[in-house]
RNA sequence: GCCCUCGUAGCUCAGUCGGAUAGAGCGACCGCCUCCUAAGCGGUAGGCCAUGGGUUCAAUUCCCGUCGAGGGCACCA
């Protein structure tokens, strides 16, 4: 007995009222299930008498009274009472509850994934940085959370690939090469270079791998400094990356866009669906078709393209390639692109709502509450690299993704650097590791637990319910945490499941202590162990962090 | 001026596609190891969910106004 399965039944029971009692309602085509704050409120709670009350011209009361004796009848359903205005408070009998322990183990690392997004063809887009220095702590929090929602929406049945836009085109290119080049020459970087001192330590390394460099007629020898940087400073970006668990499918070019004449077939394209026009020597989009509180231009005056081109004949590449949703996540300083983008996607002959666009808000960052700031072109920059170095990378992801994005968040260095509760994430890996340590110590008993009988009735602790609750909602939580794109809810479900696990720890003995024989209630403990393990593990997983056997 | 995001415990923040008595961690205070990891657990204290209206059987959640915070309004990249 499931959450789901229990939706469908109780549904099932409100057809069959509504059909007997002779009444033309809607019911809902998913009856949502809730769980109720309080444990007094039994297992799960309906309030459909509530919604159908007024269609009814029934009070609410009156119709739980008809449905609740037959929600008693289903099968898995201890007992259904009528609770406040109208709820009705199901109550599962502990056999059905105890199976789900069993269904966990058995599903194994497929526990918690669905098919609510099967079919869909998701591009998610994240970081896109310029590749003219390290990544920074905003990208970092990109990092985190678009891997974890690349994974969450690969959990929910999508085929996701990600994509790293690297903006490799125009003056922040030239500017980033002519400082590393004045670097190489010891000269002084141009007041509107880049300040920080990776630069001389690029322009050392590109000097020692070819010393001739310098003798080269000083046009060229600009584009061999800036192309050399660029790729030294692509492939830093990419092995951080790497190391940060942070995985691309693919990662698209700025220029490789325009060499391949993308830009034009792009524009093309968008002629074709007749919102392209020209005024005062310039070509213009008519984003204001969708929403967009102003045109934009796509070809200034002087015949270049804007980035706003780019953009536009990159979406049109992300569709040819057959993406049905394009998800893009931008920084707070970004959001004012939100209409203009989804406007791309209307003027392409899509729907809006096949672009969408995460806003985060930027990141503060504090070392025992005193702000450091953070400013690339004074050099001051707090790294990814940095970042992981200073408190690790389960700690940085977990740390980074367990807030909603489009709140501020401010990160204390000496805080997430503890390893006490301040860290959530070192109390659900303990869980993990607690666990991990009763099921070794099992082993070491020689209990074979998968082969002993399991008695799913013998889990009626009141713990014991709270925790298989809680472990039945797993698959619900990654559902929400796909349609919603908030990983988030992944962390703090983990958060809540360690902690009833805890609780279940310190109230029922799983092994036999000492001197004592193994007694019927241990062996459905250990399976009710094993599915907690597996669920922490596979939620961990989907947040790209660790879950260790020992800590 | 217009637009976006936000305002919940002393602090950092969850919760809100409308549901019952608003939650966690930290900080403060009081307890719990003869026993599988005390990196744990239990308890006490702490709230006009910024504010004023509206919609509803039901609003912290949805809508409008006000106040406050941050960000954005280029033929820049």
């Amino acid at each position: 007995m499931n959450p789901q399965n229990l939706a469908v039944s109780v549904r099932a029971v409100v057809v069959a009222w509504a059909t007997e009692a002779g009444l033309a309602l809607e019911i809902p085509a998913e009856l949502q299930l809730e769980r109720p704050k309080s444990r007094d409120h039994g297992d799960y709670a309906t309030n459909i008498a509530l919604a159908l009350a007024k269609s009814a011209q029934l009070s609410p009361w009156a119709i739980a009274e008809s449905l609740a004796p037959k929600i008693a009848q289903i099968p898995g359903v201890g007992a259904a009472e009528i609770a406040g205005r109208g709820f009705i408070n199901i109550r599962l009998d502990s056999a059905a509850l105890g199976q789900t322990a069993q269904i966990i183990v058995e599903a194994g690392a497929a526990f918690g994934t669905g098919e609510g997004l099967t079919g869909r063809h998701i591009n998610v887009e994240f970081i896109s940085a310029n590749p003219t220095g390290p990544l920074h702590l905003g990208h970092t929090r990109w990092a985190a959370v678009g891997d974890a929602i690349a994974r969450v929406l690969t959990a929910a049945g999508a085929q996701v690939s990600t994509e790293f836009y690297i903006n490799d085109r125009g003056v922040q290119m030239d500017k980033f090469g002519a400082s590393v080049m004045a670097a190489a020459h010891r000269e002084e970087i141009p007041e509107d270079g880049y300040q920080g001192a990776y630069i001389h330590d690029l322009a050392s390394a590109i000097v020692i791998a070819r010393p001739s460099i310098k003798e080269l007629p000083v046009a060229e020898q600009f584009t061999a400094f800036r192309e050399a940087a660029y790729a030294l400073q692509l492939k830093q970006q990419q092995q951080v990356l790497e190391q940060f668990r942070t995985h691309f499918d693919s990662w698209a070019s700025e220029r490789a866009l325009h060499e391949s004449n993308a830009v034009e077939y792009g524009l093309e394209r968008l002629r074709e669906q007749g919102h392209v026009y020209e005024l005062d020597g310039a070509i213009w989009l008519r984003t204001t078709d969708f929403g967009d509180d102003k045109d934009r231009v796509l070809v200034k005056a002087d015949g270049e393209y804007t980035y706003f081109a780019s953009d536009t004949a990159y979406y049109v590449n992300k569709r040819e390639r057959n993406f049905d949703l394009c998800i893009y996540l931008l920084g707070a300083d970004h959001h004012g692109y939100v209409s203009r983008l989804r406007a791309v996607a209307a003027c392409n002959g899509d729907e809006l709502d096949q672009v969408e666009v995460l806003i985060g808000q930027l990141v503060k960052i504090t070392r025992g509450g005193a702000e450091i700031k953070l400013s690339k072109r004074a050099g001051n920059i707090v790294t990814l690299e940095e970042l992981v170095d200073e408190v690790g990378v389960d700690a940085a992801r977990y740390s980074l993704i367990r807030y909603p994005v489009d709140s501020p968040l401010t990160l204390d260095l000496e805080v997430i650097t503890l390893r006490t509760n301040d860290n959530p994430v070192f109390y659900v890996q303990y869980a993990h590791a607690r666990i991990a340590s009763v099921l070794r110590n099992a082993a070491e008993l020689g209990i074979d637990w998968r082969n002993l009988h399991f008695d799913a009735g013998l889990l009626a602790h009141e713990r014991e319910n709270e925790l298989l609750g809680v472990l039945a909602e797993f698959p619900r939580v990654v559902a929400g945490a796909a349609e919603l794109r908030e990983p988030h809810r992944v962390a703090r479900y983990l958060e809540e499941l360690a902690a009833i696990y805890h609780r279940f720890y310190d109230s029922c003995r799983v092994l036999p202590r000492g001197d004592e024989e193994l007694a019927q209630e241990h062996v459905p403990r250990l399976w009710l162990c094993a599915a907690t393990r597996q669920t922490i593990f596979n939620g961990l997983q989907l947040l790209g962090v660790s879950a260790p056997d020992r800590m």
